[in-house]
RNA sequence: UCCCCAGUAGCUCAGUCGGUAGAGCGGGUGGCUGUUAACCACCAUGUCCGUGGUUCGAGUCCGCGCUGGGGAGCCA
């Protein structure tokens, strides 16, 4: 008999097939079954998902969260307490110790022959997951415990594993990593709505000539929740070359669509003597180096994403991580378009911008994979995006891909002080609050760019999710703060 | 915010022409020596989203409201 218990925290738990100490020491579920053989002893704990009992026997279903695959418990009347497991409900948390056995039946490699069951937590009738499909309509009233479900356990599984691979990415490229405001004063970076931030009574605000005096407020100054790192992000790249952030970000737009939320998180690299080529070049690098991540360190659940929630998600992801992305100017795009042989709902022409159809063309129609659309209109781009020497377009990119359109919108940035003010008087930016922005473009300005992606369209393009609500642990939308 | 669709048992849904409420799953009880969303038998489910109206009679038709979903806009 081979005797598993060895010390070990939870950042040694690939190593290790046991860790912790006392109570807590066990083995996760996901080690155990890829790596555990049949004469061993084992220690687990998790929640149940299924009870089967027959007469005299009985099979529990143990979920750790660890990997979608749960383990087949077998308990029979050896147990102290077989009557009281023979009656567990679903959603329990049980602690397992017991031997590792070949299974007789098909379905399951091993399974492990229960000595001993500790019933921790008990769960009743009315606990609301049943052995069956829910909506993910429903799944969102009970968010609280939609984590225990296959679909969600993949999908929170895999968020989390790609979001470590976005700072091994920068790190691995030498880029630094940023912690940019969260509250911030810029009221005007022309990204949406943002959220107020105050300590001033809302129901006796201090008035003066009839209008909120805010130097009565916390901070002397209206403030609100950031809509964008980008504009500190970039300080920071004329200071340490490589730069990128990943945070929470937030828009108060009331958008209601399967694509928005108020709260999410943000991924922004910008870099230092950089043109708008490198930065193309740094996002193909970027997106790619994440699908490919997904399909190594994921393969269990993107394996269930190709089965249950789009099927050739694996081979679209595949194609994409293998791909060199095409190049397109957007004067190039629109006479595309105008000679498709399609109508599309929209208009087509050059200044308009692009919708999700024409995107969707341009990527699966034209190109057939990941394409960049570069030098817009300045009309139709924000202030800080570079202009071009034919003074109509910026040096501004979307990345588009098959399915979704746009998933990837940069720029190189207007580094040359003058035509920066003279973007901010167009486009009624108040200079004003955005001094120190105007400061980085007086003194060792240069060429920079960077780009920004919502990491919760990366989770949905990544897992086939189609809601973005079904990929945010708690989503926040309009009247939606719960949990 | 605009447009469209939906709301019936715990969940997923059916409910015909307006005639007084159903299925599957889940749950409970019992049975079954190895099950795989176990199986077999029996049992219980209900503010038909709310509100006002039409009608002899409304789950069904009409108005208003609420909630959810989808599309659009905004955008990541």
């Amino acid at each position: 008999m081979q005797e598993w218990i060895v010390p070990g925290g939870y950042a040694t738990m690939k190593s290790k097939l046991i860790q912790g100490v006392g109570m807590t020491a066990r083995t996760r579920i996901n080690i155990l079954l890829a790596d555990g053989c049949p004469g061993g002893s084992a220690a687990i704990a998790g929640w149940v998902r299924t009870v089967r009992s027959g007469k005299g026997i009985t099979f529990l279903a143990l979920n750790d969260g660890s990997s979608l695959e749960c383990i087949q418990v077998v308990a029979d009347t050896g147990l102290e307490n077989f009557t009281v497991v023979s009656r567990l409900g679903t959603g329990s948390a049980v602690r397992v110790t017991g031997m590792l056995q070949e299974s007789p039946a098909s379905g399951q490699r091993l399974e492990l022959h229960a000595t001993e069951i500790t019933v921790i937590g008990s769960a009743d009738q009315d606990y609301p997951l049943q052995k069956k499909r829910h909506s993910f309509e429903f799944l969102r009233e009970i968010a609280h415990l939609r984590p225990r479900t296959n679909t969600f356990g993949a999908v929170f599984r895999t968020r989390s594993a790609l979001a470590q691979a976005v700072h091994r990415f920068f790190a691995e490229k030498g880029f630094m990593y940023v912690h940019t405001p969260i509250i911030t004063a810029n009221d005007c970076e022309g990204a949406g709505e943002l959220f107020r931030v105050t300590t001033l009574p809302l129901d006796n605000l201090p008035l003066t000539n009839g209008k909120v005096d805010f130097n009565a407020d916390f901070f002397g100054q209206a403030t609100g929740l950031t809509v964008s790192g980008q504009l500190e992000g970039e300080l920071f790249a004329l200071a340490f070359s490589d730069i990128y952030t990943f945070g929470p970000t937030f828009r108060a737009e009331n958008s209601n669509t399967p694509r928005h939320a108020a709260e999410f998180w943000m991924i922004e690299p910008e870099m230092a003597f950089a043109d708008l080529m490198a930065d193309a070049a740094l996002a193909e690098d970027f997106l790619r180096y994440l699908c490919s991540f997904a399909l190594e360190e994921c393969s269990n659940d993107m394996a269930f994403f190709d089965a249950h929630i789009e099927k050739g998600i694996i081979g679209r992801i595949r194609a994409v991580a293998d791909s060199s992305f095409a190049m397109m100017d957007y004067s190039e795009a629109i006479s595309r378009l105008e000679k498709a042989p399609v109508t599309f709902q929209y208009p087509v022409s050059w200044g308009l911008d692009l919708q999700t159809e024409h995107e969707r063309y341009l990527t699966e129609q034209v190109v057939g994979g990941p394409v960049f659309i570069v030098n817009y209109p300045k009309a139709i781009k924000a202030f800080y995006m570079r202009q071009n020497d034919d003074a109509r377009t910026v040096a501004a990119m979307d990345l588009l891909v098959p399915k979704v359109g746009e998933i990837i919108g940069g720029s190189q940035r207007e580094e040359r002080l003058d035509l920066l003010q003279q973007r901010m008087l167009e486009t009624g930016i108040n200079p004003e609050g955005l001094w120190w922005y105007l400061d980085s473009r007086r003194w060792g300005s240069c060429p920079h760019a960077g780009f920004g992606l919502g990491f919760e369209r990366l989770v949905m393009y990544i897992t086939g999710m189609e809601n973005i609500r079904d990929v945010l642990p708690f989503p926040r939308t309009p009247r939606h703060a719960g949990f």
